[in-house]
RNA sequence: GCUCCCUUCGUCUAUCGGUCAGGACGCCAGAUUUUCAAUCUGGAAAGACGGGUUCGAUUCCCGUAGGGAGUACCA
């Protein structure tokens, strides 16, 4: 191990929203960093004018947000950063790692067009590469890197160990285009060194960019970062994610109710592994991450999996952790906010309510007991169970519940003795008893509830549908 | 076409030459049971294919097939 401080950074165009993929390398790089005291930064790679929106910026500043991955310092503006690129690009056509070409895209196309008929590769080779300065014509030009032709470029990566090209394979890649501006490839190796940037992970796509920039490094002299490729995700069905596959979008996950602390955990785990570990902490990830536990295959989107850690992280979520889920998700999906009553009831409701819970909607759900009101109009399931004979009963069972401590341990003994009596089953009372507490079929232990509701609540609720159901 | 990468149960993965190839999700069966769940027990389920190397290959090498990425004055 180095002794140099980690620095790692993501580095999205914001020409979208933060898709799961973006979203899982930034956490990876996230993971990395702040697993070793280092520093996480972002920069956005705004060069490309006409695709770069500034809601774009905001809507993964958004996704990073929700997802808890902080950043150091401000967000880097490639674009603004626009003339320390082209001064790299001067040093290096004044060290004769660069040359002006002056050839048009016609040409270039040509060029290719005739290559790729008669077989060949179809990289470009510049007739202005190795031209003498001096016939050089009056017009626009790009900067391109002077590209080795003979023997290897080899990188090291942490992931795909050694990884090599023929030299002559990888082309003289375009450094500054004709209006001055700087491609990609310099700006992001200008900006990695000048953020002192240590560590580079980032999707499998870019390995080929590793080779190329690589020899902008070495003709700048600069040391490589370390470089660590992380396979890609792909959808259910193993093609590359696209449209088609849906919540594509980090946020479309907010949507659909899981938590940011259930994503992490997903997110995590594909393509990543520490043994047999499924369900973990943040703090345990951190601890963990490291590149020996990266694979080297795409994964797949699981949604049933991505539901079972949602079970595991909502129950051990903190209740007010939760409401603030709860109220993120509720904007997400456009829904009107709780009213402070409201979420004051369903805080409450919580311990109980998000018990077997996956996602935000089944606490809502479960909590509806909690939160609505009286008098509960039964739902057409919760009707079923209700009928002159179990209304009956339940109105039988109030009496026996006048004297009865309100906690679950006495309730449960309480309506078991009741049921004993009337020789009945406890399910024949506690299914119509659902029925009248909360309106729905779906609901926590009716003696969770009753506990929860009181005495005069249950009571009333059990009246209710008594005077009703005569 | 050319260059590079990848390949263990349906899915996510463990294994770092010798394992009955382990775990998790899902699935199936059973238990529990006051609903949906949850929980508990058990079960089926994998090394793409073909060659090597080796006493011994999932593991190392080569090839094939399949998948992916790149091949832009996009990032």
């Amino acid at each position: 191990m180095s002794d140099t401080p980690v620095v790692t950074r993501f580095a999205p165009s914001p020409t979208g929203f933060l898709h799961i993929g973006g979203a899982r390398t930034a956490f990876f790089n996230w993971l990395y960093a702040r697993g070793r005291g280092g520093r996480f930064m972002l920069r956005i790679e705004d060069t490309d004018r006409a695709r770069s929106t500034p809601e774009a910026t905001d809507a993964i500043l958004d996704g990073l947000a929700w997802l808890g991955l902080d950043w150091d310092g401000e967000p880097i503006s490639q674009f603004e950063r626009a003339s320390r690129h082209a001064e790299v690009a001067k040093t290096m056509l004044e060290n004769g790692t660069a040359y002006r070409c002056y050839s048009t895209p016609e040409e270039i196309e040509t060029f290719r067009e005739t290559a790729r008929r008669e077989g060949q590769a179809a990289l470009f080779q510049s007739p202005w590469r190795d031209a003498n300065p001096a016939t050089a014509p009056d017009a626009p030009c790009v900067v391109r890197l002077k590209a080795p032709q003979t023997g290897v470029i080899r990188v090291n990566d942490k992931i795909r160990k050694k990884v090599e090209w023929r030299a002559g394979t990888l082309d003289d890649l375009v450094l500054l285009r004709s209006d001055g501006t700087p491609t990609y490839m310099l700006a992001a190796v200008v900006d990695d060194h000048d953020m002192g940037v240590s560590h580079v992970i980032r999707g499998d796509d870019h390995l080929i960019n590793a080779g190329r920039q690589s020899l902008i490094y070495r003709a700048m002299d600069w040391a490589l970062p370390v470089f660590a490729h992380i396979p890609l995700i792909h959808g259910e069905d193993g093609k590359k994610l696209s449209k088609r596959h849906g919540a594509l979008g980090i946020m479309d996950y907010l949507a659909m109710g899981y938590t940011a602390a259930t994503m992490r955990n997903y997110l995590a785990r594909l393509g990543w592994s520490h043994g047999n570990d499924e369900l973990f902490t943040t703090e345990q990830a951190k601890d963990w991450f490291d590149f020996p536990g990266i694979g080297k295959a795409p994964a797949r989107l699981d949604f049933k999996k991505l539901d079972n850690v949602g079970l595991f992280h909502i129950a051990r979520s903190d209740d007010a952790e939760l409401m603030e889920e709860i109220a993120a998700y509720l904007v997400q999906i456009k829904e009107p906010a709780l009213d402070a009553e409201t979420a004051a009831k369903l805080q409450a409701a919580l311990p109980i309510a998000k018990n077997g819970a996956r996602k935000l909607p089944d606490i809502l759900e479960k909590a509806y007991f909690a939160t609505g009101t009286r008098p509960f109009e039964a739902d057409e399931k919760a009707a079923e169970k209700l009928n002159s004979v179990s209304v009956r009963v339940l109105n039988e069972l109030t009496a026996a519940l006048q004297h009865a401590n309100f906690n679950k341990e006495d309730l449960e003994a309480v309506v078991a003795d009741f049921a004993a009596q009337k020789g009945i089953k406890l399910g024949q009372i506690a299914q119509p008893l659902r029925a009248v507490l909360s309106g729905r079929s779906v609901a926590p232990s009716v003696f969770d509830m009753m506990a929860h509701l009181g005495q005069e609540e249950s009571i009333a609720r059990l009246n209710d549908a008594v005077t009703r159901g005569r």
